[in-house]
DNA sequence: TTGTTAATTGGGAATGAATATCATTTTTAC
DNA sequence: GTAAAAATGATATTCATTCCCAATTAACAA
């Protein structure tokens, strides 16, 4: 889920320009979410947060990242996971292949299908903010070794 | 969430197919999913086949709907939200629109989008097993409204 | 700076959805 | 029919998330 047209501006920008005071604590948690690649959900957030502030709480973890996707300046997944998984909105826009083996999951962008989703959103007058798509099945290499 | 090809065939079909055992509790909770044409929630469930069993227990319904989403014989969405929603596997496959607004949930179908998704997956070598695309945005009653 | 007010926070309690347990009931296989 | 296996209801338990409130920190005018 990404409203694109984001890149450039830092994830603390982003927040301040919604109106979020830029505590300390929050500093820290929107480094840990910067700072990673993939995708945490929130233990993960917590658990590497605590590398930097010892004194954080758990409980700031969850209401500082409750905030940010209340304020859409951070993406999240669930794929068809349990718990949900953040991941900074500096990447680009992208989708989602998940292995249901290995539970690997790797980000891909086709723009023809970006474009097509433009198209078919207008086409149905539906006013179209943010999208998610997940592919479920194989990676190459479970697709491989399942033979 | 589809895999496609199950049209003709009731979920109560499929559940014996997988090899669940057709109890009544679990037949009065397979024909509660097929008979709602949207997304019910587990509490959605529980009241509805207590309608027709006053008996059954919530615990029954969950064990029954995880069941079934083990086995992939019911479809099931979180739509951003908390819980989970399921739905019948009758229905062909669709995708949604999710107004952010008023929440309402319309399903669709494109035909050259679902091609592209193979095609996307493919050329990234990944096995597609089934796929889930939700538009997240106004509907078009939200976004006349809000002009 | 300093003082005043509002916002944030830590820690622990409360909540509540989901699961586990276990005695009882139902289903299956013979 | 009987015996073994599976499913169920009621309730206890788990555990992620939220709530509560006193203490801390941030914002900001003087
Ligand atoms: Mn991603
Ligand atoms: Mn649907
Ligand atoms: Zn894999
Ligand atoms: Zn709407």
């Amino acid at each position: 889920m990404k409203n694109g047209a984001r890149k450039g501006k830092s994830l603390a920008q982003l927040c301040v320009e919604k109106g979020m005071t830029l505590t300390k604590k929050r500093k820290v948690i929107i480094n840990v979410i910067e700072k990673d690649p993939g995708h945490l959900n929130t233990e993960d957030v917590y658990n590497r947060a605590k590398m930097e502030d010892s004194s954080i709480s758990i409980a700031t973890v969850y209401r500082s990242l409750k905030l940010m996707r209340d304020y859409n300046v951070i993406d999240h997944h669930s794929f068809g996971q349990e718990h949900q998984h953040f991941e900074s909105p500096m990447k680009s826009h992208h989708d989602h292949f998940v292995c249901n083996e290995c539970g690997k999951i790797t980000e891909f962008t086709d723009n023809s299908l970006e474009k097509l989703k433009i198209n078919v959103a207008r086409s149905h007058d539906f006013e179209m903010h943010s999208h998610r798509l997940e592919i479920y099945g194989l990676c190459s290499d479970c697709s491989k070794t399942s033979q």
